[in-house]
DNA sequence: CAAAAAGTGTAGCCAAGGCTACATATTGGA
DNA sequence: TCCAATATGTAGCCTTGGCTACACTTTTTG
């Protein structure tokens, strides 16, 4: 064994492995979130969202774009015909509308507690994405008592 | 041109795009602030950061330990030396310890807001990594003013 | 002090999410 | 109507952050 002189030094710790695996799960799921709230936004606000539009908006290139929307397929979010645009699944509409509530729901938060507004739509665009339902219910509760 | 009959849907958004731009970014740096923090707590806990301890802190094999530790170094953040263990460079140290300042500010806000302590810990470890210098003065201000 | 155990390193694989470059469709307009 | 402009698709490349498998050091221990 290499130098275990020192005594066992933390107790093999699971929770903060589990943490950890979390945030990262969480992560690899951010990306569909935000793709299918702009594809909704889109197809609300001009009946059609075609993936150059969505590259334009992101701010990448439209063969990322189209790479994306072929895993959002393979995940049951999307469908999409060739040369036709996107459409979103109900699958995707309803994770579209959880990810917009959960949005607003951030930012009211965080300009609730002071945080300026432009601040903080950058910040909810990253955060949003790790809130647990535990928290979001915390959150709601805390603007209801505090107008 | 493909089909705008529709009117120009939206005035070309930069904005979302920039804020989308700055969410991947800091995500990008999250993992090594990750692992400049939890190689300080070893350090200081131990004396010394193996690569096996930090795989089993964070559940990961330790051969994807290593090749982040090449990262780290790479970014100036962290020296080693073969089978001799992680060291953090005095950028490495002042990371580890900006960061553990952030998360343990997350912690508090979310607390004092009403999240539940462990949902507050796991929620905090994926979004310490998106808070913005001036989103972490609201918290800050907010704490001191919400005793 | 030699063998077993444990840590470390390296190679090669994978998927995701970027990119550029080039080929193919579609459509508006001359 | 046909052609140029724009969209879309596809291929190939890169980096990250995972993994397993195998080789090699270093400690422990019998």
């Amino acid at each position: 064994m290499l130098k275990s002189s020192t005594p066992p030094p933390m107790p093999a710790e699971p929770t903060q492995a589990r943490r950890f695996s979390k945030a990262r799960a969480a992560q690899s799921y951010a990306l569909l979130e935000d793709y299918v709230e702009l594809i909704d936004d889109l197809l609300t606000a001009t009946g059609e969202a075609r993936a150059t539009d969505i590259a334009r908006r992101l701010g990448v290139s439209h063969a990322t774009v189209v790479k994306t929307i072929g895993r959002l397929k393979r995940e049951g979010l999307a469908t999409s015909l060739p040369y036709r645009g996107v459409f979103l699944t109900p699958a995707g509409e309803t994770l579209a509308n959880k990810s917009r509530a959960r949005h607003r729901l951030v930012v009211a938060v965080l300009t609730a507690i002071g945080v300026p507004p432009e601040a903080a739509e950058q910040d909810a665009e990253g955060l949003e994405h790790h809130i647990s339902p535990a928290t979001l219910r915390a959150f709601a509760a805390f603007l209801k008592k505090q107008p």
